[in-house]
DNA sequence: ACGAAACCTGAATCAGTTGTCATATTTTGA
DNA sequence: TCAAAATATGACAACTGATTCAGGTTTCGT
């Protein structure tokens, strides 16, 4: 009747406390990221992680207490790093519609560079449905400050943001998934140049037409 | 390192011949659809779809080869609905931008009533990507007929449409998954004016401000 | 009414998984 | 240098859940 899993059991594991148990660490949650981008979250075993980490299986139960709190982490350190990757990539726009341009090129080219993000992400909204929340609250966040601050600065039209910053990562993403994790048959510039009309001046033609 | 099975093996069921047959194959595809829907595919049994559908375990394999198999046809079958349900909301619009809107308010509609679509259609995704690109494409490819129309009629400013349905199945879904399945905390009427106004306008500030 | 075909049953099988544990090795720090 | 702590091993116990199958029940056509 329920879906919600709580962790009565699984005691946390400890964070590593020397050098060569933080690299172990990190080389399973690398292969974590490899295995459950190519094989599927589902589909790939503790077993296929641990190969993949050239440790034992057992090593994996030093630092993770399941596979779905590794799935968490993963989500987690995605996050951060897209977050980051596009902050820094908007950093000096000159103006929000210059600013959506660029990130949306810089999410293109991320998502083709990391093309776990997309597996892991969506797949994680199934083993916990919170953690996907959080990534994508925690983006429109972000977005939504950039935005009401362009708003009232006079920089774009008045409007509810809210929607406004969901209709945009919901472009960006289906962008992304179909142009750079699905096929990149189309130049980035194109879509970029069709973007930016369309913030620009929506479908509608030109008054002046 | 590869995800993609095929069917090399599970023989293909027969269509029921009886009445009856017909009705058993429907109520199972009714529970799996419930089942996938409340409890995720991972996480639902071939035993909850048959003790929500009322028949033995063995029955479901007279209909279907695997689980998967179900999940296949569930993903057409949807999708056949939700386009079926869009055009007739979009039939008799006045202009693509008036089209827009009703297909957008359709869908957030048929979204609320049917939460099960988002879960099943998005797991489908890792279970079969095939059927799931299928479902996109097929959408993406009466949403670009109408758009090139349009484009071609003078109604809407010149741009590369097929780039502009992945835009706007974008924006939908996200609207969609924000503020028709998540959480229904702001009014449709809301969200279909700002998304006009985006599709009139883009973000700019009007010309004549 | 009756044989054949279609349909249904559910316990048993079987492949594959997670997570544990007793033991071995490496690192740390005094 | 050496004992304690941390880390690593890998076989395997315990479990899960999809699929099969031999045999019963219902429906269909004549």
């Amino acid at each position: 009747m329920n879906t919600i899993k709580h962790n009565t059991k699984s005691p946390a594991r400890e964070a590593p406390k020397t050098a060569r148990g933080a690299r172990t660490r990190a080389k399973i949650l690398k292969a974590a990221e490899d295995a459950f981008g190519s094989l599927g979250y589902h589909q790939a075993g503790v077993s296929d992680i641990t190969r993949l980490a050239g440790v034992a299986q057992g090593t994996f139960y030093t630092y993770f207490a399941t596979k779905e709190d590794t799935l968490r982490e993963l989500v987690r350190d995605m996050g951060h790093k897209v977050r980051a990757h596009l902050a820094a990539a908007v950093k000096d726009a000159d103006g929000r519609l210059a600013a959506e341009t660029l990130g949306l090129k810089a999410f293109l080219q991320y998502v083709a560079d990391n093309p776990s993000l997309y597996r892991v992400l969506q797949e994680a909204q199934f083993v916990d449905e919170s953690i996907y929340r959080e990534y994508y609250e925690a983006f429109g966040r972000g977005y939504l400050r950039m935005l009401a601050d362009a708003t009232r600065k006079g920089e774009i039209r008045p409007g509810n943001d809210e929607i406004r910053v969901w209709a945009l990562m919901g472009l960006s993403n289906f962008l992304g998934l179909r142009f750079a994790l699905w096929e990149q048959d189309v130049p980035v510039d194109d879509i970029i140049a069709t973007v930016s009309d369309l913030l620009q001046h929506g479908l509608a033609l030109d008054p002046k037409s």
